[in-house]
DNA sequence: GTTCGCCCGTAAACCGCTTTACTAAAGCGG
DNA sequence: CCGCTTTAGTAAAGCGGTTTACGGGCGAAC
């Protein structure tokens, strides 16, 4: 079962393989008579152009990646994701394009990035000495960065860390707490130290307890997943230093740890204040909201 | 800045662009020393095959499709989808595939399946009459349906609609409810008429009322989010005829009945009995789980 | 009745890679 | 030292489009 070329159109419509191009690119390159022919012709055989042929040609795929650094099979469970990507497909569908996604192929994701016919990527949170992007600087596809070191080559966009995690912690430090529990971002599974985010959200959290002479409070690792949050709630200081306070730094885990206290009779707000990041959708719907 | 190109290497290293090829594709076809020396001469001009080029020259491109018939921004925000993406992502990541989400493109899938550069296709949801469908089979490419009507040329993959909703609406008449509230899934913007998933979790739904004697009851439509499913609760009948349990359609509108029925007082499972459709791993985190 | 221009359409080159012949050189037994 | 088989590498033909440069036909103008 062989697919139809531009050239079965062409012959059975009697003309050049040309014609029918510019039928499809450049209509008014061509008469009425003989445009209405090739396109009846180029229906009734069912005509698609190759995507790749055309792609070759045209020197543009109308695609764009999103190079990601975690394995696709974790993406959807990552809300902030979700909402990013979300954000991006409808940005993408204005102009016609559609979005590729790839994760790293045998675990490395510059394989990946050569493999993909796309005309433009955007990386997520990748550290800024991946050799990805060195890869990419070479092969000099226009790259756009989130969540991670801007450069010459490669503009970026980010999240005010920072300031957005003194802001909370100030919140809960002006609100009277002196016992805080922090909940940190995991690592990423290659390395050991914290990312680049973690380190800079955590940075805002002690600015913010410098100021009110507080001193870096007891601190967990949890993903960015309820259940890992819950987990997180019951490794906390039990008794005389139980925190009144979390800086969670994902709303997931916020949440995990909201029903792991319900869970364990510990009113929230009343005895435990709670701070996520992020501000999911669904963080209207917890209780409290 | 131009790409580098097979032919620059070859020639960089004195050789044909099939000893290139060769010592990407099939390096036994190589002699020792000039496999190194291209490969090294590769490396060293930050050489890539284009990906088009490829594709276009062995008829395959490394991708699998996703046809998506809803708008790319709602996809993530639905939370069954994720989970189906993300078994789709692991198994396609273990045969180093990469996949396109594919939404409609100007408001059609059919232009959206010319332009996509693919290898097959996997379609969510589409109505047996779609149009997409005759495009697919036209062109030839592989296509696996799920949640819609299989056919000749299209297997189909799908959820055991009545089976599960019957079993849902038998459990809560075996507890004793005879006053039931039904949360049926919208239907798609383009027709009026419910989804053909709807129509048979309907039927499930009825075929349990059918054998206890229960007139079909009132019932209500809601998307699946938590937002629809609260405003769902908001329209139930009150009073006397106020239902003692729902059958929602997705888990996201049963948790957001839950949520509402929170707020207005109304104990779960004391007052109302709640099921919901999916099983999201978040079902497991609500009060009651 | 030429000539000029314009409108339609075409032939051929090209995009960058794979792969099928095919050839020159090298190895080998006799 | 001669034929025969391997081995190592090459030229060229696709893959299916787009696009540039060019030619034929025809009416208007001179």
């Amino acid at each position: 079962m062989m697919r139809v070329t531009i050239a079965d159109v062409a012959g059975a419509a009697g003309v050049s393989k040309t014609a029918v191009s510019f039928a499809f690119n450049n209509p008014e390159k061509l008469g009425q008579a003989t445009l209405e022919r090739v396109l009846q012709v180029a229906h009734d055989l069912g005509y698609t152009p190759h995507p790749a042929a055309r792609a070759l040609s045209l020197r543009r795929s109308g695609t764009i990646g999103i190079l990601i650094p975690q394995r696709l099979s974790t993406v959807f469970a990552n809300q902030f994701l979700s909402e990013l990507l979300q954000g991006l497909g409808e940005l993408v569908e204005e102009h016609d394009l559609s979005l590729l996604l790839v994760p790293p192929l045998d675990g490395s994701l510059e394989g990946a990035i050569r493999q993909a016919s796309v005309d433009g990527f955007i990386s997520l949170g990748l550290s800024p000495d991946d050799e990805a992007l060195a890869t990419l600087a070479r092969i000099g596809i226009p790259t756009v960065l989130i969540d991670s070191e801007g450069s010459a080559e490669h503009p970026a966009v980010n999240v005010d860390d920072a300031g957005g995690a003194e802001a909370a912690a100030r919140h809960l430090l002006e609100l009277g707490h002196r016992e805080l529990a922090i909940i940190l971002l995991p690592p990423t599974r290659s390395q050991a130290r914290p990312t680049p985010t973690a380190a800079r959200r955590l940075a805002g959290y002690h600015a913010a307890l410098a100021k009110f002479d507080v001193p870096p409070p007891h601190s967990v690792t949890a993903g960015a997943t309820m259940a890992a949050g819950a987990r997180a709630f019951e490794a906390f200081p039990k008794g005389k230093r139980r925190p009144t306070a979390v800086l969670a730094m994902s709303d997931m885990a916020a949440i995990g740890v909201l029903g792991a206290a319900d869970a364990a009779g510990i009113k929230v707000p009343g005895d435990l204040s709670v701070v996520g990041y992020d501000d999911l959708p669904m963080a209207a719907w917890t209780s409290p909201p």
